[in-house]
DNA sequence: AACAATTATTTAATCGTTTAAACAAATTTA
DNA sequence: TAAATTTGTTTAAACGATTAAATAATTGTT
């Protein structure tokens, strides 16, 4: 039979079986082990099931302050790189039997704290943030209020928190590296306009391995995009590099949405990839793997950085003041974008 | 100055101003307007802001028995389909100053399952739902228990429920059509193996369209996959249509999976598209936009579906018991994979 | 048999709201 | 001016669970 609505519970379950409710509550929870007579205990779990007992969750909440409830926050959960890693964290939340709430930030500061509050304000036990530029501050807070955190993807250095993400620095200067082995001269550089610690941490591994490398401030180039920016603007930083001169014979992206844009772009010249420009860019591309010359790229180790964030975030959730920090490191993935072998 | 950890409810506030818990409650809900004196009222409202009080929402959930929250099921939230679904949503729901859970289902029926009882365990307010083959008996149980919920992108003939999608078996003979009217003679289709109505649709749009313009059983062919099936699979099945005598002039793809897949291959081969082989997808595939011939496809208007599947779902809460069921039209997005003009 | 110790169960407060109903004070009506 | 009405505020029960503390029942000890 379904039930018809009205929901149980506890309470009826203990006049059912002719107990109180506390006796209910210990049974179903298995407190008190030992304590509660066999039969007493047997008639309960079975009323339970027979009359398809659900508990609250509201009324738990309320008495517990725990939701079970983790909040995520990044730029767009419609950008791919964000809806794997929230794939992966719903996983790993469903394991320890926590649900995800999500929220879109579009990088900026104002929404960005609205979904704090929102979050917040639903009592979630814990938040994973993807941060947006200008929001230290409301972090810094969230800290005051002991609201546990993990920032994810994005670092800040003035901050002493939990973290997870990549070795943004190393990934660049692994890029560059391979480039440099490959014979180019030139490399380019399109990049976001940002203050975020881990875009600039990309620039200054870049430049660093540049100069390891032997190549000069005359021969490599930065272009920097508006975080938000659309094609056109990529478009027109990757015009202004290629037609630079001498030409640049190889461009590093900084990001997946930069090296779709610019790539269809460059699809649309007549440039030979690699023979006459090498590309690499960061983050999964998959979406790439039809270009003529599937990209060599750096590979994030998402279901690592997931898995390792949420864990983090769970296990200092009843314990710890500890602060984990996790850089992880980027895997070259080499195809025929830089050339082959 | 931050307050330090410990929350502010609202007997906080009665004992600050030195009224009743009640009193607090009225005003700052705006309840009884016009009886409640000017003076305390202001007094009210200043001590809520200066103690920045935030109202518990779980008590609050606890006595109205509404949560502000909806779930959402889909297939798989790193599916670019869904998680740009998801965006747009998330950002209807806001508006209303809803929040969203999103859970995965991967298309199995007992993952479903659990996402059901886990949301409505957690006093959803409503539901939307990408349903699974095989569910049709939970969604009636859903139905039974007065959880409102809205079909997205999946029908079934047999629920009267509330259903937002596209009109698939008309987007398949425009697909059709099209490339009949360039002149295709030999159209193969790959699509899921599948129950599910909708991939059915397409199906049968493809065939009824075939018949109509001419193109006969013998001259037309259909190979279907798992719907959880892997590059392999699909490849596999593209491999078999292709060497079909004589070999399909057009393929139509009845998903953006497929479709990457397929066309990935097909990519590896010397045959010329659109010359050889004409392509059809359905569902934005952005990421194919690499492919020598970008392909044709039929977009789906996301927006609106979003749009429409949350106003018909929040509408509907406190309201009504009318049942909407929309079928959007898709537009054929033309482009080089089916020729030029 | 009296008392202690153990085992089993209940009582009742609590979490932070909402809201019907009761009450009190001020104002109007007859 | 007493009664009726309006206005302003409080009381107290509820929502559905958890849990410390109290109590009751049983068993063990001497």
């Amino acid at each position: 039979m379904a039930d018809h609505g009205k929901k149980v519970c506890l309470k009826d379950i203990a006049e059912k079986v002719g107990v109180s409710t506390a006796l209910v509550s210990y049974v179903l929870n298995n407190k008190k082990e030992g304590r509660i007579s066999k039969d007493v205990a047997e008639k309960i779990r079975e009323a339970a099931r027979l009359m398809n007992y659900r508990p609250n969750q509201i009324a738990k909440s309320l008495k517990t302050n725990r939701t079970d409830t983790i909040g995520m926050i990044v730029a767009d959960i419609s950008n791919p790189y964000f809806s794997s890693l929230a794939r992966i964290i719903e996983d790993e939340a469903d394991k320890r039997n926590y649900t995800v709430i999500i929220g879109s930030s579009d990088e900026n500061p104002e929404k960005f704290a609205k979904l704090i509050e929102t979050f917040t304000g639903r009592n979630v036990d814990g938040l994973l943030i993807a941060a947006t530029a200008g929001t230290e501050d409301q972090l810094r807070q969230l800290q005051e209020q002991k609201v546990p955190f993990v920032l994810v993807d994005r670092y800040f250095p003035g901050l002493t928190s939990n973290y997870v993400g990549l070795d943004n620095y190393n990934a660049s200067w692994k890029a560059v590296q391979h480039l440099a082995e490959k014979g180019r001269q030139r490399i380019g550089l399109i990049t976001y306009e940002s203050q975020l610690f881990h875009i600039n941490e990309r620039k200054r591994g870049f430049l660093e391995a540049c100069k390891y490398f032997g190549i000069s401030a005359r021969r490599h180039m930065i272009r920097q995009v508006g975080i938000k920016s659309y094609s056109a603007e990529i478009i027109a930083a990757t015009k202004e590099l290629l037609s630079a001169d001498p030409a640049p014979d190889a461009l590093l992206f900084a990001s997946n949405r930069i090296a779709e844009h610019a790539v269809k772009y460059i699809n649309t010249l007549s440039l030979k990839v690699p023979d006459q420009l090498a590309l690499v860019s960061f983050d999964e591309t998959e979406c790439l793997d039809l270009f003529y010359a599937p990209l060599t790229y750096l590979r994030q180790p998402l279901k690592e950085m997931g898995k390792e964030a949420t864990r983090i975030l769970l296990d200092g959730l009843d314990s710890s003041v500890r602060v984990t920090q996790v850089n992880m490191e980027a895997e070259l993935v080499v195809r025929q974008s830089t050339g082959t072998t």
